[in-house]
DNA sequence: GCCGTTTTCGGCCCGACTGTTTTCAGTCG
């Protein structure tokens, strides 16, 4: 039996990356920039590529940015025949690990052809024997401080290499910036990047600098404790790498380039090429500098002054991933709807729905958990402990829930004559077996103020089973919210696997909550998701899954990933005050 | 190879740093 591939969007995007570096490596012209964006447009499809040919044929490829007939000609040899024959010719004349050696410091295409060529380099592994052995320097071209530096960029990917989930980063990256800021010669400080735009991982941390010395900011910089190792540094450019393993881009402007620079800096690099195409078009020019036409600067010192002189309106940095803000903003512009949304802030939590205590995995009481709650300015919680079927956690069976039911119902009273606000909701995080059932009855559940639902095991059950196993969860009259949906977690375990349209579809159907669990290597709902529920209307909550006091200052990462998908307040349930939540869960 | 309020042909984002190339190619972001 024949068993024909499935390509995942990712998978295809990194084939067509190949491609680009094959081209490159060729010396070819123009064709790796095509296969960039094309990879880039396949990359940031919502459907599944191959799913769509299946069903739609060539019209599948319309709709992808970047990819024309002969992008679109070598997936559909891929699809049919499990492979094509332009990447397989490139891939005979250098036979090697492109994406292995190019993530190593300082090579690129041209090099690993050379060192292909000239020394039968297949991957990483050739490479540091041939360095250790000397025979790189004896390469023409090459000399022996490319040779160390290469052995040096092998040893550090090797004990990296992933990229970082940014909450749990975010206390270093905040140290830094403090460090920075000390610095006598440095007049304003902005961390850039995937960090500004809250991506759920960042890969380096871009530092955006104004000063009038520089050369002594950079200095200054190169002996901060942190610095582990310098791979280059000039008056205006410095690049480090931490102790941590993280790396560092610090980029110091002028102060009238300031907008212009943060821009640029803070990606993503799509809509940043965007943006450039469209001043290009109007005979002008956009860089990290300003937008100039000729000599003269039209727009540089702000962000808005930049995007306003390209004829939009300010872009939050959050929507800039080119997957339609830019058309967005320029409807609004125009005064057309649907213009760019009005997001949701981050001020703008009322509650939080997801919370667990030390009745199962949690460190602290329920008084302690709605203290720290309160300290962060919530005004509701649910306790939503797990429930018996997650023994490893002590769940919690009816008898015990009911319980915590009135020991809840004491605590409100006792915080109440305390003169204490927050009011604590009676919930449960119920775990969801594995047939779509639920591990507590529904007449204990109905006693309830809240019931989350979700999945903590039989990660792996086949897309069908695991979208009905979903849905019959939701369709039970008590389960308000499915906490975690994908169960993913970052840099650890994938998504289960599931059809999120119909998972979409059906919690619009029941009016049943997906949570967005803002804890930093969950991010579940993932903002692509997040716009899908929004385009759906179907409501969302964000929650900490705090397990810990002090866990409740990971909610911002949820509002992030919120942002990222473009909510807005009202698609997010615990914006609500308490007197209007009710209304919004089932009865 | 892609794409079009300059265009179906003739362009394709822009600039810094490194190394050894004495005038620039390769790499990176």
């Amino acid at each position: 039996m024949i068993r024909r591939r499935h390509f995942s969007n990712q998978e295809l995007a990194n084939i067509l990356y190949e491609m680009a570096a094959l081209y490159e490596m060729q010396g070819v012209q123009f064709k790796p920039r095509a296969y960039d964006r094309a990879a880039h447009g396949v990359e940031s499809h919502e459907e599944n590529l191959q799913d769509l040919f299946m069903e739609h044929g060539e019209a599948a490829f319309a709709g992808v940015p970047g990819v024309g007939k002969g992008i679109a000609d070598h997936l559909k040899e891929l699809f049919t025949r499990g492979h094509f024959r332009e990447y397989e010719k490139l891939k005979r004349k250098v036979p090697v690990d492109i994406v292995g050696l190019t993530s190593i410091e300082g090579v690129g295409p041209k090099t690993v052809r050379a060192l292909w060529e000239q020394l039968r380099i297949r991957d990483v592994d050739d490479l540091e024997r041939a360095a250790r052995r000397g025979m790189i320097s004896k390469l023409p071209h090459f000399r022996k401080r490319t040779e160390e530096k290469m052995l040096k960029s092998i040893e550090f990917m090797r004990k990296s290499g992933k990229r970082f989930i940014l909450g749990f980063v975010a206390a270093d990256v905040e140290r830094l910036k403090r460090m920075i800021e000390k610095i006598p010669e440095v007049d304003s400080l902005e961390v850039a990047g995937s960090w500004r735009r809250w991506k759920e991982t960042i890969g380096d941390i871009d530092i955006l600098i104004t000063s009038k010395k520089p050369k002594a900011v950079m200095s200054k910089i190169l002996a901060l404790p942190p610095v582990a190792h310098v791979y280059g540094t000039g008056s205006t450019k410095t690049n480090v790498r931490l102790k941590s393993g993280i790396d560092v881009d610090v980029r110091v402007v002028p102060a009238k380039s300031w907008g212009a620079a943060l821009n640029y800096f803070t990606g993503s690099k799509p809509h940043n090429i965007a943006l450039r195409s469209i001043a290009q078009k109007r005979g002008w020019k956009l860089s990290e500098y300003g937008l100039f036409k000729g000599k003269k600067m039209l727009a540089g010192k702000t962000e808005e002054e930049v995007y306003k002189h390209l004829g939009f309106p300010y872009i939050e940095p959050e929507l800039r991933e080119m997957s339609g803000e830019l058309e967005a903003a320029l409807r609004q512009a125009q005064g057309k709807p649907p213009g760019l949304p009005k997001l949701t802030g981050y001020k703008d939590l009322k509650g939080d729905l997801q919370v667990q205590t030390n009745w199962t995995d949690g460190s602290a009481s329920i008084e302690k958990m709605a203290d720290a709650a309160e300290a962060a300015g919530l005004e509701y919680i649910a306790v939503t402990d797990h429930t018996k079927s997650l023994a490893m956690t002590h769940g919690l069976n009816e008898k015990r829930l009911l319980e915590q039911v009135r020991e809840i119902a004491r605590t409100n009273q006792k915080r109440k004559r305390a003169g204490k606000k927050l009011v604590i909701l009676a919930g449960s995080e119920v775990n969801i077996q594995k047939d779509g059932s639920l591990d507590i009855d529904d007449k204990t559940l109905s006693k309830l103020d809240i019931v989350g639902a979700a999945i903590h095991s039989y990660f792996d059950l086949s897309r069908n089973e695991q979208t009905r196993r979903l849905v019959r969860a939701m369709e039970n009259k008590n389960v308000d919210i499915i906490f975690h949906p994908t169960c993913r977690l970052i840099n650890a375990r994938p998504e289960i696997q599931l059809d999120i349209e119909q998972v979409i579809r059906a919690a619009k159907r029941t009016g049943t909550v997906l949570e967005i669990d803002a804890y930093p290597d969950r991010l579940d709902l993932r903002d692509e998701y997040v716009k899908k529920c929004v385009e759906a209307g179907v409501l969302m909550s964000i929650d900490s899954d705090a397990h810990a006091p002090e866990h409740f200052s990971v909610l911002k990462f949820g509002i992030a990933t919120a942002r990222r998908g473009w909510a807005e307040r009202k698609d997010i349930v615990n914006t609500l005050p308490l007197s209007k939540l009710r209304g919004k869960l089932k009865s």
